[in-house]
DNA sequence: GCTTATAGCGGGAAATTATTGCGTGGATCG
DNA sequence: CGATCCACGCAATAATTTCCCGCTATAAGC
């Protein structure tokens, strides 16, 4: 993981759709050099894939929330059996365990705001042992996820 | 957006990285015709692009955090000032305008706590007109964002 | 009811891109 | 100083994307 690597890696995250003759000629190496580097990558778990970004409103997803959970027991067998239910429902986009006021951080994604009543009322009122959820609706995106910051080198 | 785009945004979603062919095969169209239904999602702005998905730990970023704003003022001015700013820190991974207790949830990621600390006194504490800022450490990630659930059909 | 326009499909050729083998140069270590 | 290892560039090959053409089905118009 040296310069070039943190340079492929960044390029990678924000598009991985152009050739890597291109890519090669960014980072000043040869197609194969940089092929091999990249598959390098893939194996050591750096990029764990690829994945179409996707414009949420144009498939009708126009509500994004910020669920804040609160368990009513923080047991070990509370929290396992709430984690796995998380998984189980696709509209949960993203989830994780916090520090501070709350236990858990859901993101949901929802066509509308009576789509969302559904979801809350279907789906995360099943979660089991939930004592409390105080939702917060995102109004704007103002920054979209494009990818980490990459350090300028993990190992020279 | 008929019930084959729709599998495809949602394969192309969680892999883009498998050949045209077997997506194809995947929604019984031929290559070509897959290909066509691809191009059209992307010049319509529903694929907006390829990505990489990394590991941020694998790339020595321990520590994600969640962190709520309130500006001193909700002026239109404040607002799009703090919102200009945001987008000049790489480090600020995310960013949205909220409804309820806070006025924006950012999403921001770092090395270790140390690196977080130079991140809060740097960055964050450089946005303009912050009133108050609270922190949310994520401790552990129970699902990560594999794409946006694909309603069944938007036309048929 | 028949025709005509339109949209989407399948097949295949051509161009682009990814992939692998091979030989070479430079750095490291003994 | 020599052996070894690693990563590189080059070139051939395999895979994939991309484009063009003719066909079919659906729907509107006469």
């Amino acid at each position: 993981m040296d310069r070039i690597d943190a340079a492929l890696v960044d390029a990678l995250q924000h598009d991985s759709s152009r050739p890597v003759a291109v890519l090669a000629d960014a980072v000043a190496l040869s197609p194969s050099a940089c092929h091999r580097r990249i598959r390098a990558l893939e194996e050591a778990g750096v990029i764990s894939g690829y994945a179409a970004r996707i414009d949420p409103r144009r498939i009708g997803l126009a509500v994004e929330v910020f669920v804040e959970i609160t368990l009513t027991s923080q047991s070990r067998e509370a929290m396992d059996r709430f984690e796995r239910a998380v998984g189980d429902f696709d509209d949960i986009l993203e989830c994780h365990l916090m520090s501070g006021g709350a236990d858990y951080l859901l993101r949901v994604a929802a066509a509308d705001l009576d789509q969302y009543d559904h979801i809350h009322r279907d789906c995360l009122a099943r979660l089991p042992g939930v004592s409390s959820m105080r939702s917060s609706f995102s109004l704007r995106r103002i920054k979209r996820f494009a990818g980490y910051p990459v350090p300028r080198a993990v190992r020279p």
